[in-house]
DNA sequence: TACTATT
């Protein structure tokens, strides 16, 4: 197994031995539960780890992969006591690293050294970390206990995209010991204009935020420089999903005033959330409406003023994350493909190959599978590389992902008086189905239409949505109207009747 | 202008 370690290493893994490792682990195993540990397959050897075994901290994992994806990966150096991916204890989101404690603990160090900075996994920008836990370090004395690290962190703004992390460092030293200092890059190497820089204690950072925040505009920039603690957990969580709705063309519901009429707001979110996943339960579900559903039940589920209640499941559900109910989600149409977001193969048991885990950056994402048992995720998963892939599919959006079924027969347009809206300032990459995927929430969509410029193909931005009943109407109203996207506040109205609104 | 994350 050394040989197999030592190519790894390389960056020219063997990809055939990689999957076949002799090392104790049996194909199938039945790992299901959260946390792989105490190697299942071997039910008869009671685990037993070193007294001095390391308990490694696993980072740069590309948030879909769990621990069954993982452990292929980790077991080639030795036999895995037990792996834990990070999650948000309320909302479930895997958040990009792991925990893993080997049973003997030179597994570990062969470990660290083979893999640490070693490789980049598919979708990440950085090299994955391996390294001991930071509750190693701090063992058994209670010296030295180091401040958690958001409380000295900061993030920095408006760079110029020019300024290497030396020019920032030099910007930061004078306010205290700089303990990470980096500037945030693009797949291409590129600067993003942002950094973040770790100091060792709150007031050292506290101090460059007052000295540096708005003190200068840096070359090329828009605005003064921002220095300001990094986001904690939760606003990153909601930036990330705010971020995702945003490329996908959705309803930002994270535009509406929480603050002012929260309640009622929130209110909304959940009965759209519920609404959502009644609508996938009803087979139409495809991985928009899926994530969309998901998305808000965490979001509502983090506006509980902070303090998350118990995930909600509105419907069955069970084991699941806070999100959509299981069964809907294998109903997901299979190929759905447009630059590769292919219809999540089921894939249900059996290993990944580690070739697909560690094929050095280029991998094609559809190579994992995303556990059935985890919709949110592979919603997730899906978005992640349908954002990739942005700008170029966008345009396509209608058949990357397929909408539902027609309802109704195509040549009924029109619905009864009040239930037929007017939908004004939509964006302009709306068409028919992304209008009707917008208010498919909200009842049967017997038809949407979205006005283009015959000239030039343009949409007008507006369009109408015709339900079946005035009920769903009203309902789409309600939640609807107003919202944000992106600049711009949709206005949704009843159509007024044909013969209204004539003069003559 | 937003991730290097620590059960």
């Amino acid at each position: 197994m050394y040989i197999k370690m030592a190519t790894l290493a390389n960056g020219q893994a063997d990809n055939a031995s990689l999957s076949t490792n002799g090392l104790g682990s049996s194909p199938g195993s039945a790992g299901h539960m959260n946390g792989l540990s105490h190697s299942p397959g071997n039910p008869s050897t009671i685990p037993m780890k070193d007294h001095d075994a390391i308990k490694l901290f696993i980072g740069q994992i590309p948030r879909n992969l769990d621990e069954k994806d993982l452990k292929p990966l980790f077991e080639e150096f030795g036999k895995i006591y037990e792996l834990t991916v990070l999650k948000d204890r309320f909302t479930g989101m895997h958040k990009g690293c792991a925990f893993l404690t080997y049973c003997e603990r030179e597994s570990a160090l062969k470990a660290q050294s083979a893999l640490h900075e070693q490789k980049t996994l598919p979708g990440m920008n950085r090299p994955i970390q391996v390294k001991p836990a930071d509750s190693e370090s701090r063992g058994g004395s209670s010296c030295l206990r180091q401040p958690p690290s958001q409380d000295r962190k900061l993030f920095v703004g408006m760079l110029n995209k020019q300024q290497s992390e030396d020019d920032v460092r030099r910007l930061f030293e004078a306010f205290g010991n700089i303990e990470e200092c980096t500037i945030l890059r693009g797949p291409d190497g590129n600067s993003k204009g942002c950094a973040f820089v770790k100091y060792s204690s709150h007031a050292e950072a506290q101090a460059a935020i007052n000295a540096l925040h708005g003190s200068q505009t840096m070359p090329g920039a828009s605005s003064s420089l921002v220095v300001k603690f990094a986001d904690t957990d939760k606003e990153r969580t909601m930036r990330r999903m705010q971020q995702m709705a945003g490329q996908m063309g959705m309803f930002n519901p994270m535009a509406i005033p929480f603050g002012a009429y929260g309640a009622y707001a929130q209110a909304l979110m959940q009965q759209q959330a519920a609404l959502m996943a009644s609508v996938a339960q009803g087979g139409y579900l495809n991985p928009m409406a899926a994530f969309a559903a998901a998305q808000m039940q965490q979001m509502a589920a983090l506006n509980m003023n902070g303090l998350a209640a118990a995930p909600m499941t509105p419907t069955s559900g069970g084991s699941t994350p806070p999100g959509i109910t299981a069964p809907a989600v294998p109903s997901i149409p299979s190929p759905i493909g447009v630059n590769g977001f292919t219809g999540l193969p089921p894939q249900a048991n059996g290993q990944p190959a580690a070739e697909a885990v560690f094929a050095n950056g280029i991998h094609p994402y559809p190579a994992q599978s995303p556990t059935a048992a985890d919709p949110l995720q592979q919603a997730y998963a899906g978005v992640q590389q349908y954002a990739a892939a942005y700008p170029a599919a966008y345009g396509q959006i209608s058949q990357a992902f397929p909408q539902p079924p027609p309802m109704i027969p195509q040549q009924q347009r029109e619905g009864p008086e009040g239930c037929n809206l007017f939908i004004y300032h939509l964006p302009q990459e709306f068409g028919d189905a992304e209008l009707m995927q917008m208010f498919l929430p909200f009842g049967n969509v017997i038809s949407s239409k979205v006005f283009v410029d015959r000239a030039t193909n343009q949409s007008k931005c507006f369009g109408f949505v015709s339900f079946d009943n005035p009920a769903s109407a009203q309902t789409a109203i309600q939640a609807m109207n107003g919202f944000q996207i992106g600049m711009k506040r949709l206005k949704v109205q009843l159509k007024r009747p044909k013969d209204a609104n004539r003069p003559y």
